[in-house]
DNA sequence: GCCTGTTCTGACAACGTTGTCCATCTCCGG
DNA sequence: CCGGAGATGGACAACGTTGTCAGAACAGGC
């Protein structure tokens, strides 16, 4: 920037008040520090910028993978929006591991960025309590933070299963199995208490062994449908806590001899075009996070009341066939 | 780092040291500056620590649409590489549209990234050659560079369809058609030229018709398709030019009273669950980013040679069934 | 006691911008 | 011709770090 000055003979403020078109400087020097600019190929460095007014034009996205469609769904719309307000964003996976969150939260927050907007793993986020004060605006998604009063956009998890579970029911089951994932994840203690709710509610009872809880790698859920199936009181529908259950699950259903009604959470693509197709109680990813998204904007704008917000935003059942099937005989 | 200093009774700069864990201070002061650090929650400021040094730590990744899985994995693939280089991920959407990837890339410049992975939209990266000059390692994926002569990390697409189409061949079919994307997207005229090559290399004339190439709406994929089936010469298999195109042509093919045979280039979730499972070429997307992230940062250590390195990955025919089937009389 | 070398420590000037404030210049009305 | 307003331009000090260098403190050898 000296040297674009010195070029076009000018003050260093001059050259400033070019590149960022403020007002008050003669077309003509105008047009002469340009030249200097051009003929330097000089780039304003925003980093230093930013380091001197104070604001970074950046956010911070951390997710559980990048690589998952439910979060790349999201991750895009939060793009969307902060771009939309001129800002950039840092993203990172966490794999649910709350140590590398942490880390990527403050290397985030060592960064100076304006704002957060994070998928929590574990269960205490008290750690960004010093960095929520010292001004960095926080939205958590889809599941709240631990042991921490903030901002947050959910999805509607226990209504949702309740709508599914009570569709299964509609259709004449009564011994339906439930697999979910970790109960350390919110969302999936959230969905198994939408299970219970649900069959309560139809008065009916729960055998201990129709629902488990934990890693949703393919051969647990594989171990857990095949014991869900065998036994004196075999499930006749399954209510998968997730898509990759609900993927696992359509594998070992389409050898299985005897038609298994199954509903999924999360909708996922080709899910029409199985046989039978998978009817799901779908979540809106990309409306999470351009509501997250949106929400942090405004707090970075002074415009949300100061007490944290909660936002649960509504799921729809998409019924395809395969929750319609009866119990078999 | 003043207020440190001056409640710990040191020097600016031994509080720097301490924060840096530089050699060459005494146990005893080093406890003090952590305790005042700690009671005045300090956090170093990375933005003006990295305009002082002149490494951001930091990588800009543009490609078309994070939330296409292709791209999420390897969006995925460069951060992990990233973070094991310690630096952090600046991620953008291009939406194929070559002035917001232009945008993307500038802003990314402005900030002072130490480097670049993008999949270029467009044909003309020459905007790029003064960042370039200027130090921004820059490393493209899954299509060169337009009139630039740089790094680049491509997949065999002419070769993944030539095994393609020379499957179907070999199952006897005779009149195979192919859609396309954009004939501007390097990876779609590559693909067509492998369809060329693969038809004449088995002496077999291909009819105007039955190839076509534009976006790859639903719509349009269901006319191109719906051409290709009536007709005089009615083609009995199809190579669908990307994961989208498969997906719509699985739809319209199951609404069809003579099987039609399909192979699909990117392998996609579910494809072997489909009726019949579907044959694709599959590319390896996180190998693509974990290539394109490890050459950059080769670069970015000097350990590289100076000129632009061309890597380019194989691809993977997985046959399931509907590239096997033979064709209708 | 003095010199030498070895640790430590801190002042100071960068890094590349922008905000503040003052100096100049031009133009107009009185 | 003068005073003042309004435009234009530039000097300087931040922003929060780190690299350089020189000084201070301390020990050891003669």
């Amino acid at each position: 920037m000296k040297d674009v000055a010195a070029r076009a003979g000018v003050g260093l403020k001059t050259v400033s008040r070019v590149v960022n078109e403020e007002p008050g400087v003669t077309p003509d020097t105008a047009a002469r520090v340009q030249a200097a600019i051009d003929a330097l190929g000089f780039r304003r460095n925003d980093s230093a910028r930013l380091l001197r007014t104070r604001r970074t034009a950046s956010v911070g996205l951390v997710l559980e993978d990048v690589a998952d469609p439910f979060y790349a769904g999201l991750s895009r719309a939060v793009e969307d929006v902060a771009r939309s307000h001129g800002a950039l964003l840092f993203t990172g996976s966490s794999a649910e591991d709350p140590r590398r969150e942490q880390e990527l939260v403050l290397a985030f927050c060592a960064r100076r960025v304006d704002g957060l907007v994070v998928v929590p793993a574990g269960d205490d986020h008290r750690y960004l309590t010093p960095e929520i004060d010292a001004g960095v605006a926080t939205v958590f998604v889809d599941r709240p933070a631990g042991r921490l009063n903030a901002d947050v956009v959910l999805t509607d998890n226990a209504g949702g299963v309740r709508e599914g579970v009570a569709h299964l029911i509609a259709h004449g089951h009564r011994r339906i199995g439930f697999i979910g994932d970790l109960p350390v994840i919110h969302t999936a203690a959230e969905r198994l208490r939408g299970y219970r709710e649900a069959m309560a509610a139809a008065g009916l009872q729960v055998a201990p062994e129709w629902y488990t809880m934990g890693p949703t790698t393919p051969d647990r859920v594989r171990a857990a449908l095949a014991s869900m199936l065998s036994g004196p009181e075999p499930v006749t529908a399954l209510f998968a806590g997730n898509n990759r259950v609900t993927v696992t699950a359509v594998r070992v259903l389409s050898g299985q001899p005897r038609p298994i009604a199954l509903v999924g959470f999360d909708d996922f693509e080709l899910a029409d075009l199985l046989d039978p197709a998978v009817t799901v109680v779908a979540q809106d990813a990309p409306g999470m996070g351009r509501s997250a998204a949106q929400l942090l904007f405004r707090r970075l704008d002074g415009l949300a009341p100061p007490e944290p917000a909660r936002v649960v935003l509504p799921v729809r059942l998409i019924t395809r066939g395969s929750g319609e099937l009866p119990p078999a005989p």
